[in-house]
RNA sequence: CGGGGUGUAGCGCAGUCCGGUUAGCGCACCUGCUUUGGGAGCAGGGGGUCGCUGGUUCGAAUCCAGUCUCCCCGACCA
């Protein structure tokens, strides 16, 4: 274990490399040998897995199911769907032959040129198109809706820069894919799973997330509205953290997707697509770490509560576990994860240092001091104070710690992100708190799409979202001058 | 896909310009002893086809050509 996150600074413009680092170094996961691919390592997995179940459960409270679909879709699938095919088509891995066999000239394996595919196979860069083409013999009559199905699973973008979770060329998530009978129960579904997201992001990753409509030129691909929650990294860029998409009738029509409704006639249903990916995990790191490394919010923390013993000998290192043994039975029945690091091949002080960059919660360390005293030293991460307790009424004091920590960790990312945000009337403005101060910015926009990619043009900044409270206001576009109706939120990001 | 860098032990690097003993250092690992309240010390030990392919040469980590990888910056994207 190194020290050099120390000397990485996240004003700097090395903030890359300081992710970078502590991904690694945290023991979250690392480049793999495959070209743009990520290997998550178990501590990594193991915080992926917490996000898994807690959503899972939120989907299944909601009314969702899973399923699961191929991995590959034939090419002619894609050709269906024109306006999907626009944002698609071009970074994708394609299966081309079935078939390997050794080289003639004896150089190893070769591909069996004879073993060429008819159709070419797109390892999915995101299901709608096999879904929906499955879902067209499920659904007959307006009986078979609504379909609330969900799917985690794999999926493979050939993205030609990647960066660890924000942008792998193989990554995990979720998708969830809904068959409506009316228009409006769709986009109440699409709304709902947005709010889902945001309920997750703020109550188990404790991070504050903008929430809204995406701009037209930033919509997904094939959708009529999309939705977004987006977050505020520390080094003030933006990160869409979560989408949920109202497709309208689009791949309805695209894969003849009509059912029978109570009069007998014949309707295209209406679909919502919704994800997220672990992408998240990028966005935890970045939103709460500092120059110890990672801190993660209790409910998402692996490990909640580390124990280290300091000890001489082994008589009193016996009598030292004896007494975290205790405490450690206590808070598990309270359901917190423990560990005991009892390995004698580091020293104590080396423990501190690992499970803080790893972002553990809460550490205990006890010694001979406290053995006399009957206390223990407690340090909490994401204040780093350090307080020695009574070990009396100390499981219920971590209990209540867990919900403090938590709630901190989310009080400490609003207040930075509130004060990312601001409020600009002119372009010279705008340009300057792009580049001095980073973060949102909320400005009024004349609603064209020329304007947009001009501003994204001269500054790297684009319309984050057009958030659900923006309020009705009457005001200038920033750029062109032309009449504007709210302010949107402008932002460089991932 | 364009620009820049890089590849030598599990990790981080030196050596390459100017070819020449047995390829070196730090961390990690193994053994032993001493240590242990914030990243331990000493002693000993193991681990390398120097990214790959070909060429030049008596001799290549080092020179030449090709190729691949990874990283950073752009364009693309969750």
């Amino acid at each position: 274990m190194a020290k050099e996150l120390k000397d990485l600074t996240k004003s700097e413009d090395n903030y890359s490399q300081w992710y970078n680092d502590l991904v690694v170094k945290a023991g979250l996961a690392e480049n793999s040998a495959v070209r743009g691919c990520m290997v998550i390592k178990p501590y990594g997995y193991a915080i992926w897995e917490k996000m898994h179940d807690a959503l899972d459960k939120m989907f299944k409270e909601t009314g969702h199911q899973n399923a699961y679909f191929p991995l590959f879709i034939p090419k002619s699938f894609f050709s269906k769907e024109a306006d999907h095919v626009e944002g698609f088509a071009k970074e994708c891995a394609v299966v081309t032959h079935y078939r390997l066999m050794n080289d003639p000239d004896g150089n190893g394996v070769v591909v069996d040129p004879d073993a060429k595919l008819e159709e070419e196979l797109i390892v999915r860069p995101t299901s709608e198109t096999i879904i929906w083409s499955t879902y067209k013999n499920w659904i007959q009559s307006y009986r078979d809706l609504p379909i609330l199905c969900n799917q985690w699973a794999n999926v493979v973008r050939w993205e030609m820069r990647t960066r660890l979770f924000l942008r792998t060329a193989e990554f995990l998530w979720q998708e969830g894919h809904t068959a409506h009978a009316t228009r409006e129960e769709a986009v109440a579904e699409a709304m709902k799973m947005i709010h889902v997201y945001q309920r997750f992001a703020e109550e188990w990753m404790s991070l504050p997330v903008m929430v809204g409509h995406k701009s037209p030129n930033e919509r997904f691909a094939g959708a009529e509205d999309t939705l977004t929650i987006e977050a505020l990294m520390q080094d003030g860029k933006a990160l869409q953290s979560g989408t949920s998409h109202f497709l309208g009738q689009n791949f309805a029509k695209a894969f003849d997707v009509q059912y029978a409704n109570k009069e007998g006639k014949l309707e295209y249903v209406w679909a919502t697509s919704w994800g997220v990916s672990t992408r998240l995990m990028g966005a935890l790191i970045m939103a709460h770490s500092d120059n110890n490394g990672l801190v993660l919010p209790p409910k998402l923390a692996p490990i909640q509560v580390v124990m280290v013993p300091i000890y001489k000998g082994l008589e009193q290192l016996d009598e030292i576990r004896a007494r975290f043994e205790a405490i450690a039975e206590a808070l598990r029945a309270k359901g917190i994860s423990v560990k005991i690091d009892d390995r004698d091949n580091v020293r104590s002080g080396f423990k501190f240092s690992e499970y803080e960059l790893k972002g553990v919660p809460v550490r205990l360390a006890m010694g001979p001091r406290d053995l006399e005293n009957g206390t223990v030293e407690l340090v909490r991460r994401d204040t780093l104070e350090k307080e020695t307790r009574s070990q009396e009424g100390l499981v219920e004091y971590i209990e209540q710690l867990m919900t403090e920590i938590q709630e901190n960790i989310f009080r400490k990312a609003l207040a930075f992100r509130d004060s990312m945000v601001t409020r600009v009337d002119t372009w010279e403005e705008f340009q300057r708190v792009l580049d001095e101060k980073g973060g949102f910015v909320l400005a009024h926009w004349d609603g064209t799409v020329e304007t947009e990619v001009a501003i994204k043009d001269a500054t790297k900044a684009t319309i984050r979202c057009i958030p659900f409270d923006a309020p009705a206001e009457e005001g200038m576009c920033v750029f062109s001058g032309k009449p504007s109706h709210r302010r949107v939120l402008f932002a460089r990001s991932y």
